[in-house]
DNA sequence: ATACATGCAAACAATTTGCATATTA
DNA sequence: TAATATGCAAATTGTTTGCATGTAT
């Protein structure tokens, strides 16, 4: 999905196109990767000095509630990726700066009707690690 | 694992079987769930009026360097059950209750050699949904 | 007796909310 | 101008920590 196209959903939705707005949604869609509440922030900073942890917050409700957003619970904090709900597939997720790519596969094929009695509503995979670049240490 | 496992490990490294512990230690093993320091903390409260939270994170700080717990974050929250490391498997996670059913098949083992680059540290493997007593709005 | 645990209170950190002001459409 | 967004400050919630006292070994 294009930043555009975003930009687009939320216009058809009623929202306003803020300048901090555009300037978060770019910040997390030029990025392939988890990116939590501060390091949005710290970016958006650059721009506009002003902005705040509420502004940050309330955007990311928004953009999560119209499925723009996946949203990962790490230790004690939640990170945010663009959502990529058009093709359905699984990440594997660098502990270290978030960066995920896409496994070329999809394990959840092979479990219909693993789960008997359980009405499935929403599941899980993700696989932790480090990247090429966080293994050489690239990113402190 | 059974409960006395449990103390005889913790003796083992140190640690004091105080009656608050022992509670604290029945109480997520007696469950085959994820529960959460609060819902831990109603039960115990039960025998020991005067245990306050400190005291439950502080226990499942321990329990959890030892390996004896699994946690995972729920939203908000962590929550807490019983560790199986003996047997490799998945599970079913109900997210109204938190209880857990074993998934008969570990899809992990068809992934090998699927991640490349990608230095493997741990992976998550859930899926969510509602077992069969919450389906049928037992659990309010 | 001594080391580890508890309980209290206070500190922290992530996230949310109320409200007055500012900005988009 | 009318509706939505922002910024500030304060509130909330989950979790952690310092310290004096209590308890298991």
């Amino acid at each position: 999905m294009k930043v555009n196209e975003i930009m687009q959903i939320l216009k058809e939705q009623g929202y306003k196109l803020t300048e901090q707005r555009k300037e978060i949604i770019e910040t997390i869609f030029k990025q392939n990767r988890y990116v939590s509440a501060k390091e949005i922030l710290n970016e958006v900073q650059d721009r506009f000095p002003g902005v705040s942890f509420d502004t940050i917050y309330r955007n990311l409700s928004i953009l999560s509630d119209l499925d723009l957003l996946e949203e990962t619970q790490f230790e004690g904090e939640a990170k945010y990726r663009v959502s990529c709900i058009e093709d359905h597939h699984h990440h594997l997720v660098c502990t270290k700066c978030g960066q995920t790519s896409v496994l070329p596969e999809c394990p959840m094929d092979l479990l219909q009707g693993l789960a008997g009695d359980f009405r499935v509503t929403g599941h899980k995979f993700e696989i932790y690690g480090l990247c090429k670049e966080c293994q050489q240490g690239k990113n402190t």
